[in-house]
DNA sequence: CCGCCGCCCTGCTTGC
DNA sequence: TGCAAGCAGGGCGGCG
């Protein structure tokens, strides 16, 4: 499922490769996937624009377009955004393609059909709900003590919620959580200062980790290229049940909270 | 404002 | 071995 550090090398990937070219036509399989502003018609909308830049905002896939506009993409847990030639073999779930001038193609494939493309016009602000980029100067540790306060929420659960920090999805929760030696299930306002820094240094720390080694592929995460990232290797406890913690030797335990999976080690988070 | 819950969906896992 | 139920989960809307 691509988080923040899976969205950044897909970001990445995509400027190095679409910025500049030009859209000939769009297909679309599954309406729904795609969503346009009132009166705009996403297929007549983009044929003709060109890619002018992509960067990325919390999970979300942010194409510039050279009137203005952008193209916001939600991949969710599932989806893809590949760039392939024409003639290469389409990814199953494939349901809004980019054909390009030059004959190469942006896909977006997606089995579960959860993900989104949204065409947004110049100047909407279409991420009023998303709360820090936590790579951004912005997240700093006395912010992050003050997000906490008073909040009788589970800090996971905290983590997780895209409306105070953009990007961090269950993978990276649990690795931050266990690098800072904290219990998932915590209220956010019991943590101490100290373990508070600690949590602020282990985010930025994961996450820059894992944008270096290109993402986490566990299940259908793949690049822009339609490689698969490295960060699956080196992780602690996601997915680690009756696993070794790696700093006590204890075993992962997973148990559900805010309905989602979660691996931890009893003896060194508290 | 806050927190919780159900829904969307398909493929894999589990259990009989 | 075969089949169906259960589970997985990010974002969003509804509800209290």
């Amino acid at each position: 499922m691509p988080e923040l550090p899976e969205v950044e090398t897909i970001a990445r990937g995509l400027a190095n490769v679409v910025v500049g070219k030009t859209i000939a036509s769009v297909d679309i399989r599954l309406p729904k996937m795609a969503i346009a502003p009132p009166g705009v018609d996403f297929v007549r909308a983009l044929a003709g624009e060109s890619i002018t830049g992509v960067s990325r905002r919390g999970k979300y896939v942010v194409m510039g377009l050279a009137s203005g506009r952008k193209l916001v993409t939600s991949l969710r847990m599932t989806g893809r955004l590949v760039v392939q030639q024409d003639g290469e073999a389409e990814y199953k779930g494939t349901h809004i393609v980019f054909h390009y001038m030059d004959g190469t193609r942006l896909s977006f494939a997606d089995l579960r059909t959860f993900g989104r493309m949204r065409l947004v016009e110049p100047g909407e602000v279409w991420d009023k709900s998303l709360g820090l980029e936590p790579l951004s100067k912005g997240f700093t540790p006395e912010g992050f003590i003050g997000m906490l306060s008073g909040r009788t929420t589970p800090i996971k659960a905290l983590l997780l919620d895209q409306q105070r920090i953009a990007g961090i999805g269950n993978i990276y929760a649990c690795e931050a959580l266990w690098d800072a030696g904290i219990k998932p299930g915590r209220p956010a306002k019991a943590l101490t200062k100290p373990a508070v820094r600690r949590l602020h240094r282990a985010i930025i720390e994961v996450l820059t980790r894992a944008i270096k080694m290109r993402g986490t592929s566990v299940d259908d995460y793949v690049d822009a290229e339609g490689l698969q990232g490295g960060f699956q290797n080196v992780l602690a406890v996601y997915g680690k049940k009756d696993e070794p913690c790696p700093r006590c030797g204890k075993p992962i335990v997973r148990t559900v909270l805010a309905q989602r999976g979660t691996w931890w080690c009893r003896n060194c988070q508290r």
